[in-house]
DNA sequence: AAGGTCCCCAACCGCGGTTCT
DNA sequence: GAGAACCGCGGTTGGGGACCT
């Protein structure tokens, strides 16, 4: 079959638009609505194929377009977004309203993939770039491939493994402040294997992987959902409380949460809230998609954080990060911000996780291609590829709508 | 001032999916 | 069901402005 490009048109016009044709596409969309694209441009009277003009509508002439410079609230978010999405620009593109897919490809390409490079993250995993050894590269891989911490985000994860003798090995990196950053991954029996943590062991930054079982976790009844019961467990570790969560800045989205074990090594992770969406910076918002509705007023107090997380969030926000608060410090932040009490967080129903691909699988019938995509962006994201390792993601979701 | 290089970003290209005939 | 046309997406290109030497 022969598809036609519109490049291989005749006296078609290529290149920069000028403002002439800019203007008389506007006026007929503006009349008559673009309907048929390969006939907008003969019905305008323009020398372009529809193709061309489609994409001036939607990525200069469109209204509702936001012009100007991405605001670092917006980069963030771009980051986060990709974070669970990968290239898929125009998924991204819907979260930011005002902004195209092409601009926020060409924002990506030209300036955030420098910056984590440039603060050791690799901008296509989002992982700590790694400047371990061959050598060290190697038993990486090695313990990848046997389900070892690594594995969360690059292989299926093996529960029977993960859950006895191997689910905190160590593995030694080079230290990286981006460490809180890992995803979770999804065991075979549907279970979350959930990030590693950095802890400092004598000297040494370590990963180490904890599993959360989706039968425990938040409880709905819970009257202090962000920081009361989230249980954690792993084969030689005791299970963990959140202790504390803390919203560093008043102005900031983002929340860590310090959960200690008995081992004495704080745990620090963080998730966002935003425009009532959390996204999945950490296996808490999995949790919480997980447990259906949180829906109490949530206290955040202030606590230490660790140094890492700030440097972390210094780059994503731009702002300055303060840890350590005092009481009375937490208390004067609190009455000199604008934005609703400093050390509360207003977490409310369903709308909480409407954008979290966990819940989008809830909303969407099985069979649906809103479900069957979703499931392979997260598989995709939990470094779950073959359709094989998809059922157990799939049952667990079934399982939930049940 | 002129030439070279870098980098941003608008636009192109090709592909896969969907709809129409 | 098959072929053609269309649509939307993501990767890539190249024009041109900014910056450097």
């Amino acid at each position: 079959m022969g598809r036609h490009s519109c490049c291989h048109k005749q006296k078609l016009r290529k290149g920069l638009w000028s403002p002439e044709e800019d203007e008389k596409l506007l006026n007929h969309i503006t009349k008559f609505g673009h309907g048929c694209w390969s006939s907008v441009p003969k019905l305008a009277g323009l020398q372009r194929c529809g193709k061309s003009c489609r994409l001036r509508w939607i990525n200069y002439l469109r209204p509702d377009l936001k012009r100007g410079a991405f605001s670092p609230q917006e980069e963030s978010l771009i980051i986060e977004l990709h974070a669970v999405l990968g290239n898929r620009w125009s998924q991204i593109a819907a979260h930011l309203p005002g902004r195209t897919d092409n601009e926020i490809k060409n924002l990506w390409n030209s300036g955030i993939k420098k910056k984590l490079k440039k603060n050791g993250i690799d901008p296509n995993t989002h992982k700590p770039l790694s400047k371990v050894e061959n050598s060290d590269q190697q038993k990486f891989h090695a313990i990848s491939e046997s389900n070892d911490v690594a594995s969360v985000a690059s292989t299926k994860p093996n529960l029977s493994q993960a859950s006895s003798t191997s689910s905190s090995q160590s593995l030694r990196v080079i230290p990286s402040p981006e460490l809180s950053f890992r995803r979770p991954g999804i065991a075979d029996d549907g279970s979350f294997i959930t990030c590693f943590q950095p802890t400092d062991m004598a000297g040494e930054l370590c990963f180490q992987q904890l599993k959360c079982s989706t039968t425990m976790g938040l409880s709905a009844s819970s009257d202090a959902a962000l920081h009361h019961n989230w249980n954690w467990s792993s084969s030689d570790i005791s299970p963990k409380q959140v202790h504390s969560a803390l919203k560093p800045n008043k102005s900031s989205d983002n929340y860590y949460c310090n959960i200690d074990g008995d081992n004495s090594s704080q745990w620090s992770s963080i998730f966002n809230l935003q425009n009532d969406h959390i996204f999945e910076n950490s296996p808490i918002s999995w949790l919480l998609a997980d447990c259906g509705r949180v829906d109490k007023e949530t206290e955040i107090h202030p606590s230490v954080c660790d140094a890492e997380v700030a440097k972390w969030f210094e780059y994503l926000h731009h702002t300055p990060f303060v840890f350590n608060l005092s009481p009375s410090e937490a208390s004067q932040m609190e009455q000199t911000d604008v934005t609703p009490s400093a050390g509360t967080c207003s977490v409310t129903g369903g709308s909480m996780i409407s954008n979290c691909p966990h819940d989008q699988i809830l909303q969407a019938p099985p069979g649906s291609d809103m479900y069957g995509k979703t499931l392979q962006a997260i598989a995709v994201s939990s470094g779950q590829n073959s359709s094989s390792s998809l059922e157990p993601v799939k049952h667990m979701f079934q399982d939930k709508k049940a």
